[in-house]
Parts: structure tokens; C-alpha cells; sequence
DNA sequence: AAACGCGCCTGCGGGC
DNA sequence: TGCCCGCAGGCGCGTT
């Protein structure tokens, strides 16, 4: 479900309701996410702790605690974290509730549990196995069509399958691949070792515009996913490509294209993109 | 070592 | 109506 798009909206909504507020209990209800979920950890590190801050790296939201120590949350690819009253019946796949004060109720929902969770203790941020391997902030200024093409020029995959590859842009996901590639005008199926500089400053460009935007309308809703107040995302309405197959290019008017690549589906002009 | 593909889960829509 | 199949926003692991 979610991608950066979508985990930075659900960050910007709970943000400015949960920092400060102190997480007066946990309510595990399910612990076989894509990791087990460490109970202990929870009682140890983050019960009775006040919520210092929101951040998010790459796909995870990152809770900061006043005792230095952080929860990573990922929400795979069904995954919902949503604010709600108390007294409101939760929702089926419903696995993790925490309870903040001023009867603050944070819910974290997951149908599929390809998501994690997890724990990580005072000082250890830094060096935590889930964050260390990812490549840059693909919106941050170190990401460059330079970075990108430094990153991966020598490889033999396709600049798609590069592009879901979180050590190389950390946060692209299947949707925001398709549709940076046709704004950059370059073929999902080249070869990144065959594109030149300034494919690369194309896409790169195209990826940061499209991440952009994106985030701006709210994010993508396909079909369930909802910002933190079961709000839908607006971005649906200006995909180009992504599950556009035999429909007409926005941009030519050619029929967008369906292939598979790297076992996920991929989506293209083969008239505007080269 | 890079590259590929499978498996983890549940739910939904389409075809029969 | 209902069953079966393919497919879905992600990622880690094993094999070649």
C-alpha cells in the first residue's frame, strides 16, 4: 500500500497530535507481523514514555521517546495507522492499539502483516539493521541524477528494477517507479548500464517531482489506504500510467502498455518513453 | 557478487 | 451463488 507519499501523510497528520503525549499502554492483539513483535521491548522501552518527535526514513515512521529510544513502524503493503477515539470498535486485522493521553488512541491495522514494528533501544538508531542498508532520501539534496547514476550504471537490471531497490532511492515503490519513468520520458525496461547522464538527470528530476506532487494531493488511494483520519489520498486522479493498460496515453494518446518486471507490474508508453 | 524469483498473508474482482 | 485463479501499494531470503 503505502509508499513515501503515503507514510510522509500519515507522519504529517499524527504528528502534531502525538508529540508531547505520553503512551500510557500498548495493547499488542497480534504479534506475527513480517517480524514477530517483541513484547518485552515495548514494556521495556516505550510504555510510560513521552512522544518526542515524528520522523520518517525511507518507508518507516520513526516515534522518538524521551528516553532516546525509537519505534520504527512499516506498514508493508496493507498496512493503516490511524488516530481514533476509544470508544470506536476497532476494525478487523487490527493488531497493535496504543493508548496516549488525553484519550488518544493510535491504531495500527494490517490485514496482509507484511508490516513491522519494532523496537529499537537508546543510542542504537543509528547503527538499527532496518534503517542501515537504505540508500538516500530520494527528496533530500544528496539524491542527484549524479548519486543515481553512480548508484547503478554498472548494473545489468532494468532502471525499474533499480529504482525499487531501497539502496538505491529509498521510499520509491511500485506506483511512483511507473510514473517518474514516463515523466522522465525513459523506458522501464532499459538497462541502466545502457542509459546516459542525462537520462539519469531526467529521472532523477522526475522522481523528486513526482514525489512531490504526490505528497502535496495527499497521496495515492488505489483502493484502501487512508491518511491517519481515514481520509482518502487525490494523487489516483493524475496517474499517467500505473494500472492505465489499454488506455489511451495522457500525453500521445498510444495505449499504455502492460509487462512485468522484477515480478512486479509495469506500466508504459512506448511512444513517449524511450 | 549481482540478479532472479519465490514466499510471506488476506482480500478482491473476474471468469466460469 | 460460489469456487478458483490471478493479482495487489513491500521486502527478505535462498539459489544460481
Amino acid at each position: 500500500m503505502p509508499e513515501l507519499p503515503e507514510v510522509e501523510t500519515i507522519r504529517r497528520g499524527i504528528a502534531p497530535v502525538i508529540t508531547g503525549k505520553k503512551i500510557v499502554a500498548i495493547h499488542i492483539l497480534e504479534m506475527r507481523l513480517r517480524r514477530p513483535v517483541n513484547a518485552d521491548d515495548f514494556v521495556k522501552w516505550i510504555t510510560g514514555q513521552t512522544i518526542t518527535g515524528v520522523g520518517r526514513r525511507s518507508k518507516y515512521l520513526v516515534w522518538e521517546m524521551d528516553n532516546g529510544a525509537a519505534l520504527l513502524i512499516h506498514l508493508g503493503m496493507s498496512g493503516h495507522l490511524g488516530l481514533f477515539a476509544p470508544d470506536t470498535p476497532p476494525a478487523k486485522h487490527t493488531h497493535i492499539i496504543f493508548d496516549l493521553e488525553d484519550s488518544i488512541q493510535v491504531r495500527y491495522r494490517d490485514p496482509r502483516r507484511f508490516g513491522v514494528m519494532e523496537v529499537v533501544p537508546p543510542g542504537m538508531l543509528a547503527e538499527w539493521p532496518s534503517l542501515a542498508g537504505l540508500g538516500p532520501e530520494p527528496l533530500s539534496d544528496e539524491f542527484t541524477g549524479a548519486s543515481l547514476a553512480n548508484a547503478v550504471q554498472n548494473s545489468k537490471r532494468s532502471i525499474k528494477v533499480a529504482l525499487l531497490d531501497m539502496r538505491v532511492a529509498a521510499g520509491v515503490g511500485n506506483i511512483y517507479a511507473n510514473e517518474a519513468l514516463f515523466t522522465a520520458g525513459v523506458d522501464p525496461r532499459r538497462l541502466c548500464c545502457e542509459l546516459h547522464t542525462g537520462d539519469y538527470d531526467k529521472i532523477a528530476a522526475a522522481i523528486k517531482a513526482t514525489l512531490s506532487r504526490a505528497i502535496a494531493q495527499g497521496g495515492t488511494t488505489l483502493n484502501d489506504y487512508r491518511n491517519a483520519l481515514g481520509e482518502t489520498g487525490f494523487f489516483q486522479l493524475q496517474l499517467a500510467v500505473y494500472e492505465r493498460d489499454k488506455q489511451p496515453c495522457v500525453q500521445c494518446g498510444a495505449v499504455i502498455e502492460r509487462g512485468v518486471l522484477g515480478g512486479r507490474s509495469s506500466y508504459f508508453c512506448g511512444c513517449c518513453q524511450r
